[in-house]
RNA sequence: GGGCCCGUGGUCUAGUGGUUAUGACGUUGCCCUUACAAGGCGAAGUUCACCAGUUCGAUCCUGGUCGGGCCCACCA
């Protein structure tokens, strides 16, 4: 068969991607008996463009499943996309130019799903299947999608019902940009300039006024101020007990109290209280039983309680309360800081804290649980899980799941107008929208009231999306969801294991007291070149669609293989010029091993009935020690390989595979079985047949074993020729190579081999000789058998054109196995 | 302040209680060898961050130092 002399990437993987498809190669099998292999895929965020982190972790999670897939397994690989929530609605609120508080929530929330239904999600998926996934993509899913919100909304009541979903007015943090609550795990750190003021506070002593100097970066808080406060301990202090201090500017009077949470080395000592600056101040309010003052609008606007400053934002009303202080003379020193904030991770703008009616899910007595469940899981790699016992060991607060937005799953929940009764709605009408429809009864339970006020909140998109392993597995048929759940695998990276991977554990056992997952695989992120980590902000951001199209999938992929799991790994573009490498090499090397099996048949044994690939061909009567010596690598090879993939090491199968490859079969095999291949008549047909054997079971397990790395080269071989003898409609529905008995004595004699040939090479190498120059003698020692080195010769011979070739002992107690000496 | 990870030829990395310490990219020499010249085959290049300890022996184990990254906390 004539070859054509180069690969084209682009053409075969389209050609492909296409195949799969239309063939079912990737699809679900319901009726299987077959062992099931169900995976959590992560559902990417789609109202951002695909990031070449993405195709880092989502590759390496697919080499994982091909894996499988190829032992035989029957795997569930669903695919979704997150297009619920505040991502989505900023994005929308930007590209169209308008505000969702501006419009009714149901117009906004068209809006949304249009804009995902006919601009993003289509071109977004097709990015995906460019990776060259393997998902089924009919088992797909919308975390907004009617699915998704009953499931959700479901989880919500039924939380309720065991009293873990409760309501309650509570200080919670407040983004005054999203105008919403959020949760502990939405907050981020942002170092901030800013000044500490140090602003003069009066107190009556004795009848004399004194002067109190406070230091804050907050001035405009003043109006919220409840109480100073200074440590039990501090001595400069101590005669302030029971006074009063008066706030400047606002001239009212709040207590001097001692609490050792004030530390005596920060600014003077004394602090002041206003709620709610931080997290302290509300601890403060909480221990002292200090008033409420609210200060800030939910929008971050000043409240009355500003007085003249009402209405400022808080930036304002720091800058004009400042400069009154100084004109007052009460503002006597400014030092610069940087500091670091809280901000929410979406949109940057700094947190403040709000009272407000919120829900929440209380789990903050179950951290000791929380730590046993995150034991149960297995861990790959096993250090990542101290991320998660170190997040649940941080936890404060319960878990905030209402969200003041307009574009999310709604709470199916009313209240009664008159007596704020929760109403929920009827399991069976879900999903609903209270603000469109109505509660399942006509009056309130408790005052029969007959008039009900719908939750106008969304709940948070982490509460719908740690649902994915119910979402996905729901799916299915009935009979399957147990077979199916809990999953095989949770793949991801290792940025959301506080987000979506605890969430998700979280969920999972309260609903059904198990874990979501058996294993977890982490990866890692991609850096750029000097080591940061890639973001939009910075601007090193490569896209991987830049990546494929001007190298290929198969590149992206091989790269992305070549770091541990877990591990993050610099970009470097010249680092794809290997994968190129390598593919122009297993090119080459097939189309010169086809070239050789085009009269092979291999005279199979037994042929599978369902077209998986597992008919390999009859070994021949004899084969030969070098090809008994590629055999026993080769099983040797498959052996570390088959264990590294079931330990989640992909990287070491492709390295093992790899150099296994080149070096090995190309650099040494190859060559050294071309005689035989080209001359039969010289060297018997029978020697033909054994080297055809060696070449054919060698290089089809090497495509085996990466073809879940590079799919799409691997799989455009196998149909060139492989597949006729194998019989798999598809290499990654082939089965996996299996390792066969190992012959120590052959691959003892095959070293002998591959010496003498890599010794000739450099020799040649070293006096700028061709490599077909043609040796006179060789002098060979080495501690086999002279009957074992005969067993050889004629291919030693071959391989190095030598003329003569001698065999000798070499001492027993001698430290090297082999010596050399050639002659020209 | 706490936790985790990491520090190996110029660059990125593999790895193990005893190896001539992987491999790739880069550098360099040679070779049109019947698979491979936008290629192949050779060669050079690392005191395995530093210091101490355990050990017959440490790049690998322990402790410390320095440096880098990530996460969390603080954030008046």
């Amino acid at each position: 068969m004539q070859l054509p002399d180069k690969y084209n990437s682009k053409d075969s993987e389209q050609k492909w991607q296409e195949f799969w498809q239309k063939e079912n190669i990737y699809k679900f099998n319901p009726d299987s008996k077959a062992e099931i292999y169900s995976i959590d895929t992560p559902p990417p965020t789609v109202s951002g463009k695909m990031h070449l982190g993405h195709a880092f972790s989502y590759t390496q999670q697919d080499f994982v499943v091909r894996f499988q897939r190829m032992l035989g397994k029957n795997i569930f690989y669903p695919f979704g996309t997150d297009d619920n929530g505040i991502p989505t609605e900023r994005l929308v609120e930007k590209t169209k130019k308008i505000k969702a508080r501006n419009m009714p929530r149901d117009q906004f929330a068209k809006l949304c799903l249009d804009t995902l239904e006919k601009e993003l999600r289509p071109t977004y998926i097709q990015d995906w299947k460019k990776l060259g996934m393997s998902c089924d993509w009919d088992i797909y899913y919308t975390t907004i999608n009617e699915h998704c919100q009953r499931i959700s909304q479901k989880s919500f009541i039924d939380l309720f019902k065991i009293k873990r979903a409760y309501r309650k007015k509570a200080a919670v943090m407040w983004c005054p940009e999203c105008q919403t609550g959020i949760s502990q795990v939405e907050c981020q750190d942002k170092i901030l300039d800013s000044f500490f003021n140090d602003i003069i506070f009066k107190v009556n002593s004795n009848g004399k006024e004194e002067d109190l100097i406070i230091a804050t970066t907050r001035p405009e808080l003043l109006p919220a101020c409840v109480a100073v406060f200074y440590h039990p301990d501090d001595k400069r202090y101590q005669k302030l007990k029971g006074k009063k201090a008066k706030v400047p500017l606002f001239d009212f009077e709040v207590p001097i109290l001692a609490d050792p949470r004030a530390d005596p080395e920060k600014g003077t000592g004394l602090v002041m209280c206003c709620t709610f600056g931080d997290q302290t101040d509300m601890e403060w309010q909480k221990a002292h039983n200090l008033p409420i003052k609210e200060a800030i609008t939910p929008d971050g606007k000043m409240t009355k309680l500003a007085g003249k400053y009402e209405t400022h934002s808080i930036q304002t009303a720091r800058k004009l309360i400042l400069e009154d202080l100084k004109d007052a003379r009460l503002c006597i020193g400014q030092e610069p800081i940087k500091h670091a904030v809280n901000v929410h991770e979406r949109c940057g703008t700094e947190i403040e804290f709000l009272n407000s009616k919120q829900w929440f899910i209380k789990y903050l007595d179950l951290k000791e649980d929380m730590l046993e469940w995150g034991a149960k899981l297995n861990w790959y790699p096993q250090h990542m899980k101290s991320r998660y016992d170190h997040w649940v060991k941080g936890l404060q607060w319960d878990w905030l799941i209402s969200r003041q937005r307009y574009f999310g799953v709604p709470f199916p929940v009313w209240y009664c107008t008159k007596c704020d009764e929760i109403i929920l709605a009827d399991e069976n009408s879900l999903p609903v929208d209270p603000l469109k429809d109505k509660p399942a009864i006509k009056e309130c339970p408790k005052c029969k009231c007959k008039e009900f006020t719908p939750e106008k909140d969304v709940l948070d998109t982490w509460a719908t999306s740690s649902l994915t392993p119910q979402i996905a597995v729901e799916l299915t048929k009935k009979e399957l969801q147990n077979k199916l759940y809990p999953m095989s695998l949770r793949p991801q990276a290792h940025d959301i294991i506080t987000f979506w991977l605890f969430n998700t554990v979280v969920k999972s056992q309260l609903h059904n007291k198990v874990n979501p997952w058996k294993d977890v695989m982490i990866s890692g992120h991609v850096l750029d070149p000097s080591g940061k980590k890639m973001s939009k902000s910075k601007g090193n951001v490569i896209e991987p669609q830049e990546v494929i199209n001007k190298f290929s999938a198969d590149c992206l992929r091989f790269w992305a293989a070549g770091c541990k799991l877990g591990d993050d790994l610099p970009y470097m573009e010249k680092d794809l010029v290997t994968g190129q490498k390598f593919i122009t090499k297993l090119w080459n090397a097939s189309k010169f091993a086809i070239m050789h099996l085009e009269d092979y048949k291999g005279e199979t044994s037994e042929q599978s009935s369902e077209g998986l690939g597992n008919s390999f061909p009859k070994k021949p009567k004899k084969l030969e020690v070098v090809d008994r010596w590629i055999l026993t690598r080769l099983s040797k090879i498959i052996k570390s390989s088959t264990e590294s993939f079931n330990k989640y090491e992909y990287s070491r199968t492709k390295a093992d595979v790899e150099n296994f490859f080149w070096h090995e079969l190309c650099d040494n095999y190859l060559e050294i079985i071309k005689d035989r291949l080209y001359n039969p008549d010289k060297r018997g047909k029978e020697a033909r047949l054994s080297a055809q054997y060696g070449l054919y079971t060698s290089l089809l397990s090497i495509l085996k074993m990466m073809a879940p790395i590079m799919p799409h080269i691997t799989e455009e071989i196998y149909h060139l020729h492989f597949k006729n003898i194998d019989h798999a409609k598809s290499i990654h529905i082939a089965n996996w190579p299996k390792e066969e008995k190992l012959d120590e004595k052959a691959e003892k004699i095959g070293e002998l081999v591959v010496f003498a040939v890599e010794k000739a090479r450099q020799f040649k190498s070293e006096k700028s000789l061709s490599l077909k120059t043609p040796l006179k003698n060789i002098f060979l020692k080495g501690k086999l058998s002279k009957e074992e080195f005969e067993s050889a010769k004629d291919d030693i011979i071959a391989a190095t054109k030598t003329e003569n070739i001698a065999y000798g002992p070499l001492k027993e107690n001698s430290e090297i196995d082999f010596e050399i000496e050639i002659e020209i």
